[in-house]
DNA sequence: ATAGGGTTAG
């Protein structure tokens, strides 16, 4: 039969069979399907036919006898991105899981992969629980199951929804599937984009508990997740004990997220700690590489210690490296941290002769090095330049010019920066807010700055723990510590964990009313929470009590803040000093026992 | 099919 005939054939056939369909009693459970037809339409392909055959069924009906005749399900699959109006993935979780676990076997393992990103992209309110309990219910399959949770993990990660990827990994161990290195590291990796450092080191015990067998590149990750959030001795502890056990070496990029964490939260003396670490590094026959020397560059142009930077700069030329963009942007921001803005602006310019182009990121620094002097007509200029060499402001660049305004009292001129930011379709972010609602605190503008709360919030952006930490602050300025302190109550209803800087300025804002007992629940709270008084909160009570002239309470504290190791600071002098020597009251401190413990 | 470096806010 010639082809066209075939095909007009098969047509009056799908008419016929059509009718004979709409003619049985409608009876959706036992409708039966011309199944062999169905097949060889899916076989040939041809949706629209198999659509206008199959529209007066029961779509789930259709899709179950389908799935049970053995047809190839890709082209199942196929089929129902044809008619996607009728097909709901959510709606058919069981039989949904049943083609997956069809594709698994038949090893169309892209296949699942895509449809799986769909999936989770678009069902926001579809739960684990449902899904874990339709595959099991779907299919006994073991193997062919662990394949569809370990991709489902994946589409997870690959969509940043990390709280259903840990949700999906813990259930994953829970039913008996087998998840594999390639699905744990890009959970790992969304992981600690995200910050959830907790939930890193999780799954990474997890990972060890289950025998998933980590990779180079899923320590490399628990280090940067570790180091993210300063423990630093764990992440130390992840090189020199946990991959040695599992026989896997650290490399370069071990060892540069290391020396990277030091530069960032290593505490007091971190560029001595980070320089031991590149140390240890060469003892074990791994060269430094550009990147290496980038991150010391970084680490000392913020410590502020410019001619360390410079020697690193120079050692990457006596090695025959070339600098990049990295290694001249972070000079450029440590000189612009100690104000050699001119030499700054120097180096700028011979970026060109090497070779390289300045960024919107090498611009940032030097335009915040101008506004932290206030310098705003140099910073302005720095800022239109940035469009005449092609490229974009980026929201740093207006958050920087923002912030510099509102600090200096411009508010107008910061709220035109905000408006052309908006104007060029750039979107503000929860830092944007943050600079802006700290301007008004700093005039005394609660009532705006509070509104800003709201208005972030409206606009999508969250606000964080910066945010609250400044409103309280600027609460506190103004007398209103109870306000504040009702902010403190938000955080915690938002899973914002308050930190040292949260606590001491509410205590100052207690102390400053007066309000003594307010301010030692919130030390007990914030003990609760875990968070061990600084110096700051010290100085906070001891301050609180002296305007209260209960001095031999004070004196307490203050002896009791040097017992506890605590370091006095200039505020703490003052304190003694204003408040408590001008009573005539004499401290009664073993001064001698703590220069010996400080020194 | 995955890891490291540059800019802002309390």
């Amino acid at each position: 039969m010639h082809p066209r005939l075939q095909i007009l054939h098969r047509s009056k056939q799908i008419v016929r069979t059509l009718c004979s369909l709409t003619c049985v009693p409608r009876n959706p459970t036992s409708e039966k399907l011309n199944l062999p037809l169905v097949s060889e339409l899916l076989a040939k392909q041809r949706w629209s036919e198999l659509r206008t055959h199959l529209k007066d069924s029961d779509f789930t009906s259709v899709f179950h006898q389908v799935l049970d005749s053995g047809a190839d399900p890709v082209l199942i699959l196929r089929y129902l991105h044809c008619c996607q109006k009728d097909f709901n993935a959510a709606h058919n979780l069981e039989l949904t899981f049943r083609l997956l676990g069809s594709l698994a076997i038949a090893k169309r393992y892209s296949k699942i992969r895509a449809f799986l990103h769909g999936f989770v992209r678009s069902n926001e309110k579809l739960s684990n629980s449902a899904i874990f309990n339709s595959l099991s219910l779907g299919s006994k399959h073991l193997a062919a199951n662990s394949i569809i949770v370990n991709l489902l993990v994946l589409a997870y990660a690959k969509n940043l929804k990390t709280h259903l990827g840990v949700e999906a990994f813990q259930k994953a161990g829970d039913y008996g599937f087998k998840l594999v290195v390639f699905s744990c590291n890009p959970l790992l990796r969304a992981l600690v984009k995200e910050g959830e450092i907790g939930n890193v080191e999780f799954v990474y015990r997890e990972m060890i508990r289950r025998r998933i067998r980590p990779n180079l590149y899923t320590f490399n990750m628990v280090i940067r997740g570790l180091c993210k959030v300063g423990k630093l001795e764990e992440a130390k502890d992840v090189i020199i004990n946990d991959m040695k056990a599992w026989g896997i070496s650290p490399n370069v990029v071990s060892y540069n997220t290391l020396i990277d964490g030091y530069c960032k939260l290593g505490g007091l003396g971190k560029m001595y700690k980070a320089d031991a670490i590149v140390k240890e590094m060469m003892a074990n026959n791994i060269r430094p590489n550009k990147c290496t020397y980038n991150i010391l560059i970084s680490g000392f142009g913020k410590d502020e210690n410019v001619p360390a930077a410079v020697k690193v700069f120079e050692a990457i030329t006596k090695q025959d490296l070339k600098p990049d963009e990295f290694t001249c942007c972070s000079l450029i921001n440590g000189l612009c941290r100690i104000g050699e803005l001119d030499k700054a602006c120097d180096l700028l310019g011979e970026m060109r002769g090497l070779g390289l182009k300045p960024n919107v990121i090498t611009y940032n620094a030097l335009i915040n090095g101008f506004c932290k002097k206030k310098m705003m007509k140099r910073a302005r200029e720095l800022f239109d330049d940035i469009g005449r060499q092609g490229l974009e402001p980026s929201v740093i660049t207006y958050n920087t010019l923002i912030d510099a305004y509102s600090k200096d009292g411009m508010m107008k001129e910061a709220y035109e920066v905000y408006n052309s930011m908006l104007e060029r379709g750039v979107s503000p972010n929860t830092s944007t807010f943050n600079c802006r609602i700290a301007g008004l605190c700093r005039q005394g503008n609660m009532e705006m700055a509070m509104k800003l709360l709201h208005e972030m919030e409206v606009d999508g952006l969250r606000a964080d723990r910066i945010t609250y930490n400044t409103l309280i602050d600027g609460l506190c300025k103004e007398g209103k510590s109870r306000k504040a302190g009702t902010l403190l109550d938000e955080m915690f209803k938002k899973r914002l964990s308050p930190n040292h800087l949260t606590y001491n300025f509410l205590m100052d804002g207690y102390c400053r009313e007066g309000n003594l007992s307010a301010a030692l629940n919130l030390r007990a709270l914030m003990e609760k929470g875990g968070k061990r008084p600084n110096t700051a909160t010290y100085n906070a009570l001891i301050k609180g009590y002296s305007k209260k002239d209960k001095l031999e309470d004070a004196n307490g504290l203050l002896n009791e803040m040097l017992e506890k190791g605590l370091v006095p600071n200039q505020t703490t002098y003052e304190i003694v000093k204003e408040e408590m020597m001008k009573k005539g009251f004499v401290p009664d401190i073993d001064w001698h026992l703590y220069n010996i413990s400080s020194s």
